[in-house]
DNA sequence: TTTCTTACA
DNA sequence: TGTAAGTA
């Protein structure tokens, strides 16, 4: 597991971010406001990414491109988090909040499909209102 | 020179 | 989101 440290280390600053994700500056730093990504600072407060930091700006973006907005995104992310997090010891007794857990993970599959086909109308900040 | 924050359009 | 201003 010493990948992990390695994906998560703070390394490129904004402007190499700039290119690999052809977002703007302003952007990154939008993003982050709204709690999408958390890059570390290095002493002169000056960002820095980690591979996680690019990877997760290019899912964001390409979120944005299928017309889902930041609470979407945010959503989203938080359910992948849910489900990565708890694979320890909850994989065996969480036997009740599986279905639900399956359930949400089906409407993201078709929330996803939605937007890939330009259904956008139905992402814009709904979301919450099928997953909560 | 590059990045940061704040703020206006 | 873009851009300007004033810094670090």
């Amino acid at each position: 597991m010493n990948d992990h440290i390695r994906r998560n280390m703070p390394l490129f600053p904004i402007s190499i971010v700039k290119k690999l994700t052809e977002l703007s500056a302003r952007q990154i730093r939008y993003y982050e406001e709204h709690g999408l990504i958390y890059p570390s600072r290095s002493e002169g407060n000056q960002r820095l990414f980690s591979f996680n930091d690019v990877d997760k700006l290019l899912e964001i973006r390409s979120l944005i491109e299928r017309g889902v907005n930041l609470s979407g995104i945010k959503e989203i992310f938080e359910l992948r988090a849910e489900k990565t997090h708890d694979k320890p010891a909850s994989a065996l007794k969480n036997t009740e909040s599986m279905s639900d857990k399956e359930l949400r993970q089906h409407l993201q599959k078709e929330v996803m499909m939605a937007g890939a086909q330009g259904k956008s109308s139905m992402i814009q900040g709904q979301l919450s209102r099928f997953f909560h």
